[in-house]
DNA sequence: ATTATAATTTTGATTGCTCAAAATCACTTG
DNA sequence: CAAGTGATTTTGAGCAATCAAAATTATAAT
C-alpha cells in the first residue's frame, strides 16, 4: 500500500534531519523531529516504531531513528515532487517564491507521477529550485555542490549566491528586496563576532549588515 | 475551521447528486449518496448528520439530503477547483482528457485560492472544462445553456456536442478516436428502440452505432 | 391489511493519527 | 557517584472516518 501524507512528511523530516546532523552523528533525534513536524514528542515516538516496523527507517530508542534505503529513496520521491511543484509555481505559473511553499507542501502529496514527468520535462529536468535547493532526480540521487556560508566563505571576494536555506516567507521577501537571491553576486567585507553580524556589498555595492543567523543561511559558491 | 478532503468530497456529490434529480425530487436519497463516494450506506448516515448538524446539509431521515446555502456555495468552490484544474491540466500542461481526473480529483482538496486564481486567470476566466461540463465562477454561478443528449435532439440536423458526462478513461478515448469530442459537429441520423442504439454521422460523413446508454451521455446544442 | 422487499439507520468495532501527562531513561555536575 | 535536568517513552484517551451486520422503516405486492 502506499504511503499516507502523514508517513511521507515524517520520512521527507528524517530525510531533510538527517543533512543536518553534524559531526559523526548518525541519527536523527525524536525531539528533532517532533518539533520539525509540529507534533508532540510521544507521538513522533509512536509513528516511527510504526516506520521501523514497515521497514522504512532504523530506530534506536533514546537515540533517534534514521532512513533505510526504501525510506530514503520515497523520501527522496516527495522531495523531488515538493521542489519541482515549487519551481514549476514560480517558473510557469508566475508565482513569488516567497509564496509557493505552502502549495507545495500539500501538492507533494497528490500530484501524479505522469503529472510530475511533465513539469519535469518542461521545466528541462532543473537541478534546483528558486530557493537553490538540489532536485533529487528520478533516481533519488541530486546534485551535490560545495557551498560555503556567508559566515565561512572568503573575505572581500565575488561570490554567488546558491541557496537560502529558509522558506519563511518574510526571510524571502527580505532576501528579495536586497537582491541575495540565487544567482546574484556579493562580497563579505567584514565579520563581527561582537556584533554577531556579517557586512556585505551587493549589487551595485550597495552595504549592508545582516545578522550571523541570517548570515548561515545564505550559501555561497566561491567563483563568482 | 476549514472542511476536510471527505466533507468537500461529500458536499460535491450532493450537489452533483441533486443536478441529477429528476422530476419534483428534492433530496438525494442515501444510497446514491454513498454509491457515488463508493462508502458503506450506514457511513454516509452518520457523515450526513454531521454534516446537517454544522449547517452544510438539510438531513431528512429516510428521505435524503440536500445542500444548504453554505454547502451549496462550498461545493460549488469545490467543483469550480476541479474543473479548472483539469481545463488547466489539457490546456497547459498538455495531458489527455481522459487522464486528467484523477490529478483533479485529488489537487482539488489542496490548492490555495491564490494558485486557482492564476489558472483562472492565464486560461482567460473559462466557463466549461474538457468535457464541456461549466465550472462555476468566484461567486459559484454557472453558465447555463439548453443541452439536449442525443436520445432527444432532433434527427438529421446538424448539432454540435457541448459536454459529455463521464469521466471514464476508455470512454473518452471511445469518444475521442471517433471524433465526437466537444466543438465537432454530428448529426443523428436514426434512434432504433428495439436495438436500443443510436446511429450517428460523424465527421467526414463516418457512420457509426452507439448504444442508447452511451448516446445518453453525449449532450449537444442544437445550433450547429 | 398483511407480508415481502428494498432502503436506511443503528450498533459496535477498527484504523490512523493525535495529545497530555505520567513514567522512565540518559547525561551532566557537583 | 548521587542527584537533578532534560529528553524520551509509555499510558490512556479522543477524534475523524470507516466497515459489517443487525435492526428498523418505508414501500409495494399479494
Amino acid at each position: 500500500m502506499l504511503p499516507s501524507s502523514t508517513v511521507e512528511n515524517y520520512l521527507k523530516a528524517i530525510y531533510v534531519g538527517e543533512t543536518h546532523l553534524v559531526g559523526g552523528q548518525k541519527l536523527v533525534p525524536m525531539g528533532q523531529l517532533a518539533s520539525a513536524l509540529g507534533i508532540a514528542p510521544g507521538t513522533a515516538t509512536t509513528m516511527v516504531k510504526a516506520l521501523a516496523e514497515s521497514g522504512l527507517v532504523t530506530y534506536e530508542p533514546y537515540n533517534g531513528v534514521r532512513l533505510t534505503s526504501a525510506g530514503e529513496k520515497l523520501a527522496a520521491r516527495v522531495l523531488r515532487r515538493h521542489r519541482l511543484i515549487e519551481l514549476f509555481l514560480v517558473q510557469v505559473m508566475g508565482m513569488n517564491w516567497d509564496e509557493v511553499h505552502e502549495d507545495a507542501e500539500q501538492m507533494e502529496h497528490v500530484v501524479s507521477d505522469r503529472l510530475i514527468e511533465r513539469i519535469d520535462e518542461m521545466l528541462g529536468r532543473p537541478e534546483f529550485d528558486p530557493h537553490g535547493d538540489p532536485i533529487p532526480n528520478a533516481e533519488g540521487q541530486l546534485a551535490e555542490r560545495a557551498l560555503e556560508s556567508l559566515l565561512t566563505c572568503p573575505l572581500n571576494t565575488p561570490v554567488t549566491v546558491a541557496r537560502v536555506t529558509d522558506q519563511d516567507a518574510a526571510f524571502l521577501r527580505f532576501i528579495e528586496s536586497h537582491h541575495l537571491k540565487p544567482g546574484q553576486t556579493i562580497e563579505v567585507e567584514e565579520r563581527d563576532e561582537v556584533s554577531d553580524s556579517v557586512r556585505l556589498k551587493g549589487k551595485d555595492d550597495q552595504r549592508m549588515t545582516i545578522g550571523a543567523r541570517a548570515a548561515s543561511k545564505l550559501l555561497v559558491s566561491s567563483r563568482a
